[in-house]
DNA sequence: AGTCGCCACTCCTCTAGACATCTAGCCCTG
DNA sequence: CAGGGCTAGATGTCTAGAGGAGTGGCGACT
């Protein structure tokens, strides 16, 4: 691997100009994903730089999600996820699937192995936030269920669901296994036919939390997407918050004309 | 602003400490959007870490996206862009409009001033992605339309439609201005009526390119939205590749259950 | 009054070196 | 042969210090 010299006249700093050199071989492909970067040493020897310079430079490419370093192996190229593409919750309500139902029929068509753990089940005040949402007074309480979806192992999105008390309570939402067809169908045995939802897609940076649970590389964006879903009477009767690995998701939509 | 002291003898090593710090006092409004952090001198002296330490502690906050850094004046926190939730084109297309029209009708609703730049068309060899989506065979030639919207003069979204060559010529969609109700309209007057179409939604890290077009600070994902359209016949007549500043959307979509 | 230059303060880049922690392979021992 | 310990090499964290460059205010000079 020939990586060129310095140009220490130019403007642009060392440790930008290593980083340039690192990114232009892997996307000529002389770094293919799975590949080991140059160690710091290597770095340090080819372009006569102090360690906490090369550092930077791998530090740049961190940043841009391009490789993750594992403490004792190296630095190495990202493999890039394979991409499950998700079909709006819509065309699976069809089925009367919702929450894990939804998710496994998903990995059928996608050929993962799916599963869901921390499921949590509390009873408490609504984030602002949500309560909003839910156009709830203050004080009123909601149930929250919690849990995370894997994809053969690897977490891949979490969600949390905000139910107003009065409407949780006498079903079996408050339980751990909300049961077949999920709490969708818990809210249509109450004669609680659903009407509508909406869905509220945007992308950021995940928090420090949302990196543990995700275990997320440095540099993945999540995608969060929030869906309220309205009753016959227009309430809404459940706000659903998920955050998804960007590099794990496509989203997909499709929509009839006119 | 008093923050706490570190704790040496756990295993969180101070930088992430000193982080989480910061990070609590925005999170808790300590620190406004707009304020300026504790200078690095500062930061030294209260902490009686080296410069570095803390350093890499701003760089934690600055990676996800909380700060920018400003040189020769501070580290503040970032102003969150207002966010424009934009419908999906869905309901724009009952109106007949798509496009700029769109946008525009968009910016009425929620009161900033639309404009586009860089509009330029061309006639080229699709991309393999797009030439797949439009199921065209090799060499088949498209029409590639880009430009750019602004929303109060900045920059917040990117778009490129490909159009294949025998769809759009007869038509005035090769000229930069495509008339009233833009391209679908146009289709449509040929007498190609749209069927549906389909969205695609991810999002990921911005490239070089796009930091620049979008005018992003570091840490800002984007949000890529692919929609394809398909007229009667199940052939797709457009594929509309748009990337959009994650700080400055959240898509919004509404659907009929059941 | 206005302008120019200086200066304090800020973040940016780089150096040189220290110890910590993790991995993987090697070799020795039981 | 299995297991444990050692070690080389990798990244992680921290220190102490240097010069550079951009910003903004203040004071002196015109």
């Amino acid at each position: 691997m020939a990586f060129g010299a310095l140009d220490r006249t130019g403007d642009r700093p060392p440790y930008r100009q290593i980083a340039d050199h690192l990114r232009a071989a892997i996307e000529r492909g002389e770094l293919q994903p799975g590949d080991k970067l140059p160690s710091e040493a290597a770095l340090i020897r080819h372009y006569h730089v102090a360690r906490m310079t090369a550092r930077q430079a791998v530090q740049e490419l961190r940043g841009e999600g391009r490789v993750v370093s594992e403490q004792g192996r190296g630095v190495f190229v990202r493999q890039p996820l394979p991409v499950r593409r998700l079909a709006s919750e819509r065309f699976a309500r069809r089925h009367r699937e919702a929450g894990l139902a939804a998710f496994s029929a998903e990995a059928a068509k996608s050929g993962f192995t799916p599963s869901v753990d921390q499921i949590e089940v509390s009873r408490a005040l609504p984030p602002p936030e949500v309560r909003t949402r839910l156009r709830l007074p203050e004080e009123s309480f909601v149930v929250v269920r919690s849990r995370r979806y894997l994809a053969d192992g690897r977490p891949v999105e979490t969600a949390v669901s905000y139910i107003p008390a009065d409407i949780a309570d006498g079903t079996r939402i408050a339980e751990l296994d909300t049961g077949p067809g999920g709490i969708y169908a818990q809210l249509e045995e109450m004669g609680d036919a659903l009407d509508r939802f909406t869905e509220e897609v945007s992308a950021r940076m995940p928090t420090a939390a949302e990196r543990r649970w995700l275990d997320l590389s440095p540099g993945t964006p999540v995608i969060i997407l929030v869906r309220t879903a309205f009753d016959v009477s227009g309430r809404p009767v459940e706000v659903c918050d998920t955050v998804k690995s960007a590099a794990a998701y496509v989203l997909e939509y499709d929509f009839p004309a006119g």
